[in-house]
DNA sequence: TTGACTTCATTGCATATGCAACGAATATTC
DNA sequence: GAATATTCGTTGCATATGCAATGAAGTCAA
């Protein structure tokens, strides 16, 4: 049996790409499956739900484009949860007066209604995240601000 | 105009099943730049290469089941990456002689030649993750830690 | 104004994905 | 040991995705 040249000794299990991508999976899993069975969203249209929810400044709706740059997703990504969220009733697609290019989206009333629901729910479960860290939590918050810095400035 | 009871006050920017997600999209992209154009690596078959060329224990080969368990992957998904690696003579696949349900898998030369080159690679883009991070390095580390301890707990 | 660029959102297309179903092999139970 | 259940890996299928191309609208410069 022939001895190959041995390869660097790489774990991946220790590699901070890696482990991000499996803590994101999970997390987002977990929360998902409270949602998902009972109020039939999927993750790219519980982030444009949310998105909407919380207009910033005084703006009260929100155009593809904000959203794309605001939530990381594709704008085609971010196109077509609007339009299952619109086929579902719970946002309305309005051409923007000003320029029309532009789609104002906005949550209808039912819209408003679910969001209502989800919105606590997420924020019973960044508590429990917070809780279940204890103090790793608050050096977790300084690395992914970090990097988040870093990884977005270019 | 009619005044909606107002939505709890949500940031997405600041719940961390986003910011993970966020995170790893970004350091995963920024790291598969580096090696998709230049050797044509996905990276669900990037998992699979790195899980092959660091055998536990002594053991020389490794069954899709096994990657399945430790690298996060959907079966299917390790299975048809193992297709791709194996139509472009990275790896083999054999049947295991003793359970011959099993799949085991492993580097041929060329694989291993092709892990020589991107294992360094990977391998330094941890570096500067650590050098970029510097001090909130550490508690990424941790909060990572204590994170994923909890949520592949059940 | 006209014509060349840019921006916005959608869509076509090829590929990737998750899930369930399947066939083959092994384990378990009686 | 025969029947049943479970495990392993692959595949069919419906859906999701990324990317490029498109069309519509706006901007800019001369």
């Amino acid at each position: 049996m022939t001895n190959k040249p041995p390869l660097p000794d790489f774990d991946l299990s220790h590699f901070t790409p890696y482990r991000l991508a499996v803590a994101a999976d999970r997390t987002s899993e977990e929360l998902a499956r409270q949602y998902r069975a009972r109020f039939g969203v999927s993750i790219p249209e519980w982030r444009v739900l949310v998105h909407l929810a919380k207009p910033v400044d005084g703006a009260q709706t929100v155009s593809v484009r904000d959203i794309e740059a605001r939530v990381a997703m594709e704008k085609s990504k971010v196109s077509r949860a609007a339009s299952r969220l619109e086929a579902a009733g719970l946002i309305v697609k309005a051409q923007d007066a000003g320029d029309r290019r532009l789609v104002r989206l906005a949550l209808t009333d039912k819209g408003r209604a679910l969001m209502a629901d989800l919105l606590p729910l997420a924020m019973a479960y960044q508590q429990e995240i917070e809780a279940r860290l204890a103090d790793a939590f608050a050096g977790l918050e300084d690395g992914l601000e970090a990097l988040l810095r870093e990884v977005s400035a270019r």
